[in-house]
Order: structure tokens, then sequence, then C-alpha cells
DNA sequence: ACAAAAGTGTTTTTTATACACCCATGC
DNA sequence: GCATGGGTGTATAAAAAACACTTTTGT
């Protein structure tokens, strides 16, 4: 070793950085907030329920290696994924030993919406993979009901002020589903479907598009469909959707 | 080495991972919102100013490291740091190079406001550092220009739900202290000052201390201090402040 | 006295909330 | 025809926005 880089660089920590995706979908039939998770095929936490993640490969932008690890698992068209938070693995992978001078874990998460019934799961037979409801997780992998409880605070937080509601739902939607859908995130105590209609309706980026459905019984039901478009002035102010 | 090991690890990529913080603070005579910035010791871009940023050493937390690095250029109390956006350094440092399969750079960004006046820059006879004004930048070294706006539109979004504000005022502050803050910040096209006033002293977490002060002509203004405990009920809730 | 800054009050408009009621369909 | 869900309207309360006006100081 030269001189020179010893005192360049001292003791800089060696990484390995690893990228976790929390993928949200709901499941309007029975009005629950699913996430996607996946059987850990190797050691540490061998067969424990896991989010989906893989370690970063040379020359592999971060994102690259959250796209990767998840089309190995479910096929879905135009995921968007958006970076949740950066955890520090000190501590927290069992890899990690803050005493030693090994390689270090990072983490940093992603955070992603798909339609339930567009998201194909692979199964390839081997790995374990199910979307679970998120009332009833199972004890997951390291620190990830940490990583998945920052997660769902993000979905709730952007259901309020971003259109993300519309990755859920099908291209048509009847507003009560929009409203549904509401609620099942947000909870109940959530305004009244008379004035979320009338309040929606007046911002005027949901398109009616004249189709009726029919579901059981009731007055049909009107299908709207969003236009990214006219949200665009929406864009960048608060509480679209309160 | 062994063939397991092959197996299980396959090109991973090799990180050091660093620390940059967007530390703002307010010039409240000149009404202009500062950042720090420092002048880089070291190759690559020597010289240049840059984000207060470092790498992560072996058994350091990123935090710490971002307290490190900061407790070398500026003295001020209870900094509280919060973690802005993870970058990912592939081909954005000039130290990677996406084809090798040399050391890669991430670099994981904290976010800061502190009072211009308790904020001792430490001039150490070697290194520039100074306050410079949001809308005068320098040419940044790596990708800081970018982190840095990303931090300021953290800091007006901020502003707007959380009683940040209160860590640039000092302990004791006049409405109107706290009302030039916001407009400084978030531009003019804010709120009448009238209005504003009605508003906050209707939340009840600002405290009449019953002093007065004069400033020059004028009717003397009451000064106020920010009670936490009365905002805590507004902690979860959206535009607090509008 | 008067300008300057602080602080109060009033009026108008807009938005939120609650809820009553009508409409179209299946059974 | 009546239960069921879709959709409209209204009455009240609260909040936002605009702005006129009063109060207290320095000079």
């Amino acid at each position: 070793m030269k001189k020179s880089s010893l005192i360049d660089t001292p003791n800089l920590a060696n990484f390995k950085v690893g990228v976790d995706n929390v993928i949200f979908s709901v499941d309007r039939i029975q009005n629950r907030v699913l996430v996607l998770l996946v059987i850990r095929q190797n050691a540490p936490f061998l067969g424990w329920w896991s989010l989906p993640s893989t370690l970063v490969r040379t020359g592999e932008s971060l994102e690259a290696a959250a796209d990767r690890i998840l089309a190995e698992k479910i096929r879905v068209e135009n995921l968007y994924l958006e970076q949740l938070y950066t955890f520090d693995g000190l501590g927290r992978d069992p890899r990690d030993d803050p005493n030693s001078f090994a390689t270090r874990y990072l983490t940093v998460s992603y955070f992603a919406l798909v339609r339930f019934d567009e998201a194909a799961l692979i199964a390839d037979g081997v790995s374990g993979i199910a979307w679970y409801p998120i009332e009833q997780l199972p004890n997951l992998a390291f620190d990830h009901s940490e990583i998945l409880k920052y997660g769902y605070q993000r979905l709730r937080n952007k259901l309020e002020y971003s259109p993300v509601a519309f990755e859920v739902l099908p291209q048509e939607f009847t507003l009560n589903d929009l409203y549904q859908l509401y609620v099942t995130v947000l909870g109940e105590s959530f305004s009244d479907y008379s004035n979320f209609r009338t309040r929606l309706l007046k911002l005027g980026f949901l398109l009616d598009t004249g189709v009726k459905v029919s579901r059981g019984a009731g007055r049909p039901a009107t299908l709207y469909r969003f236009d990214a478009q006219a949200f665009a002035p929406y864009k960048d102010q608060p509480f679209v959707f309160v």
C-alpha cells in the first residue's frame, strides 16, 4: 500500500449496496392494501419473508438493480419506482460487524404502486412470492418491517396530493371505485362520498367516458378516465384530494 | 477465491459511500436564503466550491459522518439533520468508471436549517468556507448543484407544513420576522400579512412573551416564542402555515 | 404633526360538511 | 314495488382573501 493512499483515504468503509422494493397494490374486491413479499433463497434469513431485494452489481445503477429484481418477480407495464429512503446497515444487517473492518451493507429502498390484476406474479416453481395484506404481515427479514412501515406512510401521504390512485385503478373506473380506494387506504373517517364526488368532478381532470356500468343492483355508474393533461395545473399543489 | 463465493456474489459492485450536507440559513437583514459551501481540498474538483461532504469511515454511521464533516465547518447547537436523497454515483463521480470493476461512489444527502447568527463558521486558516445566497451560486463540484436544488425544494415544502421556520428565527421573534422569513423563502405572492397574523395566532402555538421591541420608527412589536408542546396536535397535519 | 410599523376589524367570497332527496336499475 | 347503489341539491358553518382602519411609536 502506498503511503499517499493512506493519507487520502483514512479507514474508509467498504460497502455493498442493496435495494429493497416496497411494492403496493390494492385488492379492490376485499378492500385491502397489499404488499409484495418473497421468501429469501439465501442466508442470512434464509426461508424468511422479505421485500423483493437484491445487491447492486458492477456497472448497474441503483434503479436498474431495483428493476431487475422486480422483473424477476412480477410482470407489469410502466412500473414507476420512486426512491423512499436509505437505511444505514450499521448494526442492522447481521453480516455487519461494527467492530470489524469487514464490508458494510447499505440499502436504498424504492416504492411503487401497481394494478393488482395487471401484475402477474412470476412463479418460477422455487421462489415463494405473494401479496400480503398490510394488516397481516409475517415477520420479515432484516429491518424490512420498518422499511415497509415507512413506505406505507408514504403511500398514504402521496394519495392525498398526487394522482397515484390512478396507478392502481383500471383505466376506466367509477367514482365509487375511486372513493372506495381512498377509504381502503386512508381508512374510514374519510370525507362524505357525495362531497368527494362534487369536489373531484369540479377539478375537471376526470373525463366522463359516457359509458355506464351496472354492478348488480342499483343505478349503473358512469365510467371515468383520468386526464393527466388536465391534472397538470394541480401538480405542485397541495392536497388536491383531501 | 472459493467457488462458492462466486455463486453467492455475482459481480457485486463495491462502494464507497459519501454524505453531502445541504445546510440552509436565512440572512434576515438582506432577506436572502443562504447555503453553506466549502472549497474542496482534495482531487477531484480540487479548489471548487462544493457542499460540505465526506466519505463514510469504518464503523461510522451515515449520520455520524454527516455530523463529523459539519462539526469541522460550523459550530451550532442542536443541529437536526434530515436525510434528503441518495444519488447514484454511476457516471456521476469522475472517479467512477462504468466499465471498470473499480470502486463506485454513492452519496447520501442530508438537509438542515440553522440560525445564521448562532452558526459560527470555523475558519481553520486553510479551508474556504462561506454562506452563499441561493440566487448567486458558483459552479459546484460533482452533481452538487442538483442536490442543492433538490434540497431547496424540500426547504420550501417543509416551510409550509412543519415548524422549521423556528429553527432559523431567534428564540424570540416578532410576527413580522416570521412573515418576512416566509416571504423570503416562498417568494412574494405570499398571503397578506394581516391574515397571516390572524391565522397563526389563532392556532395558539405562538406564545406572547409580553415583551415589546422597537425597531426604529413605528409601533413596537410583540415578541413571540414558539411552543413546541402546543404545536404537537398539528404535527401530522398538512399545511398549518399556508 | 406625520410617517412608519404594529395590530384590529369588517366585508365578501370560497370551500367544507352534513344530510335530505331524487334517479335508474335488478330482483 | 322496493331494495340498492348512483347521483343531485341545499342549507349551514368555517375558512380564505381583500382591505379599511386604528394604535403606538420615532423624528
